[in-house]
DNA sequence: GAGCAATCCGAACGTTCGTGCTTTTATTGA
DNA sequence: TCAATAAAAGCACGAACGTTCGGATTGCTC
């Protein structure tokens, strides 16, 4: 890796911090090079624009969730095995990945309403996640652990409410009990997938 | 009310719907007062400081929150009723109450790592929701709708998790089907806290 | 180790930021 | 109706914003 890459996987990895903690609106390239220990137009001249700069910061963080999520994921067994692995490291993944909360999480809102590369970007990054976990329930289905009458796409829908609800748990309330909430959540969501137990 | 107040009530309808879009954090005073057709020092004249100015939004927010959410809520039958009527209007809210998303959602994500009156203003707000749904499943225990047994906090946080999932859906994801998913969710969480049928 | 490209810095640009003053214009109560 | 008061505007400030550019410095290649 070139200095180059380097010091701007550096940045990289500092304004997913920093915008982990005042969102990746309130993010700016005066405080970015100040955490960096760069100057400004030294920080500046490895991006075209700040918006650049903020899509960038949303890939280098998706390449993060791959890596700490999504491939250890895949090697879990087939069915609700994956899934619980899946939903383990999502949760470690909100609670350690950045100091502030989960990067898409804030960015989500924020960006919501704004057109642009950004929320396109945004969009990718979900909308892989869902199908990810759309499929990861499928298999769960095709295994036998689940029913197969069940809504993979609402599974999974209600996987994020449960993070979601995590985040807003344990980031805003500081609840140290947030945790334990949506382990109870996900076992909920999981026993109403499972076959009926045959009684007798 | 006087002019006054009048403009002030004008001026924190503007700052919660433009605060929805770009959020609390990217509301600035110059468009403000752009959207209000007031002078930057025209506005300013009605706040203290932008922070107090950030607290005041939220306080304005949860006033309408109780008007359109809360009391008509209090007013359904206790129980399970009550609890339906709640969901339904807090569903409402998401969709309606601005043109952006919920203020509460926007803010709570921007703000949770940055101690200041903003962050507490926004804990009271939550508490208070989050105490008033706890108190709404306690009755529909009490009435026998629910099981004795049923966790009303972790109702709460899953209720919460629903609306989150629901947000994310319909503003990032711009899902047609988010409500539907949204309601489906809550259907599963009150059958699973209905007490169990007898069988024969 | 010379040469060249990659990397970074310093200074400055025009805007906009939040926030004070002072002055003008509206509103109000007697 | 007219003074007293409230509300809004005008103007200006220092700082920070994103961005540009020319020059210094570093790191890589032969």
């Amino acid at each position: 890796m070139s200095k180059g890459e380097e010091t701007k996987a550096a940045i990289l990895d500092e304004a997913a911090e920093l915008a982990s903690l005042v969102g990746l609106g309130g993010l700016t390239i005066g405080t970015l090079a100040a955490a960096t220990k760069l100057s400004k137009s030294g920080l500046y001249a490895h991006f075209a624009s700040k918006e650049a700069l903020q899509v960038q910061v949303l890939e280098h963080a998706r390449g993060r969730f791959t890596d700490v999520v999504m491939r250890p994921t895949l090697a879990a067994p087939r069915g609700e095995p994956r899934l619980r692995e899946f939903f383990d490291r999502w949760l470690t993944w909100q609670s350690e990945a950045f100091d502030g909360g989960c990067i898409f999480v804030v960015a989500a809102s924020e960006f919501d309403d704004q057109e642009g590369p950004v929320r396109d970007e945004l969009l990718r990054a979900e909308r892989d996640k869902l199908e990810s976990v759309t499929l990861i329930v499928g298999t769960a289905i095709s295994e036998g652990h689940f029913r197969p009458d069940v809504d993979a796409e609402q599974v999974a829908y209600e996987l994020e409410g449960i993070l979601l609800a995590h985040h807003h748990a344990r980031r805003l309330m500081r609840d140290a009990g947030a945790e334990a909430r949506a382990r109870r959540a996900f076992e909920r969501l999981v026993a109403d997938c499972r076959p009926v137990a045959l009684t007798g």
